[in-house]
DNA sequence: CGTACTAAGTTCCCTTTCGGAACGCAAGCC
DNA sequence: GGCTTGCGTTCCGAAAGGGAACTTAGTACG
């Protein structure tokens, strides 16, 4: 299978793949997470090639994650801002981090921290059930056939 | 930057990126975790190559994803099955369907369905504060520095 | 005994993508 | 005029990916 027919798939994590499935992609995410804004400074940031960057950027607007918007003109200048489809990545940045702190980060412990600013803890949101509220691991599930499947056999 | 060197970054997110940031490694976690074990299922299901079947998990085998446990002799037969560590990633998949089944979602609505042992109910897990146990989303987050940088601006 | 089949990789070859660096361009600044 | 900033684009060699055939070790069939 070539990468361009992955969105295809009947399945929700290949297609959510299909757009955000790539390192770059996903550490440009994290930046505009952090609040980056500008070519140049995702470019400094992240240590992508200006190739590269430019095409992910593009595929991002393309997706409907990101929006490019001008912030000056003469000369015309453009910023990325997350709309809200991007905002809704937020849980996947969140489900990274998360698992990067508990299994890879080194003795220094963890390098950023979240704060909820609800009620002022220090923590990383874990998966919980909307209905009883309780923490949901993969033990916990099961995965059943949704209506967009008849009888095929990827999810 | 070259992608081997992904993994030395200071943040959280890059490392898990490291791991398991490359889209058949994604797609070899969903066939782990709907108890996908042996290499010619996961090749019949995914359509990935053999070639680089084999190479993913390899590399999650050395990550500690999973494991390769001998299930027959005479021929030597192994299977994959998720770590500890494997299975801590079911946030980031369960991240992955949610954000497909809303935003990627064609009109026959969800491919797979989750169900919440628990409770009985279909649901989406959605990242919840551990401590006070409300919804988070990103507008809800301050992320500051931790413990393991000083002085960096990478995240 | 010879052929076929299964499971799990390997190898080969060609195409696509990536990484690094230079170049283009439009406008403002000194 | 020449330098700087911001945002891309182009070019080239290196690396990774896709497709398909081959290997190995053992079982089953006739």
């Amino acid at each position: 299978m070539r990468w361009r027919d992955i969105g295809d798939e009947t399945c929700s994590i290949a297609r959510t793949l299909s757009v955000v499935g790539d390192r770059w992609t996903m550490l440009v995410l994290r930046e505009a997470f952090l609040r980056t804004r500008r070519f140049e400074d995702f470019q400094a940031r992240l240590g992508a090639t200006r190739h590269v960057l430019a095409n992910r950027l593009q595929k991002l607007v393309d997706n409907g994650i990101l929006e490019r918007v001008r912030y000056q003109e003469r000369p015309q200048r453009f910023e990325y801002k997350l709309t809200e489809k991007g905002r809704d990545l937020y849980p996947l940045i969140v489900a990274l981090l998360g698992w990067g702190d508990r299994w890879m980060a080194d003795e220094a412990g963890p390098p950023v921290e979240l704060v909820h600013r609800g009620c002022g803890h220090q923590m990383v949101p874990v998966p919980t059930c909307p209905y009883c509220g309780e923490h949901v691991t993969a033990r916990d599930v099961t995965a059943k056939p949704g209506p967009a499947i008849a009888g095929k056999s990827t999810s």
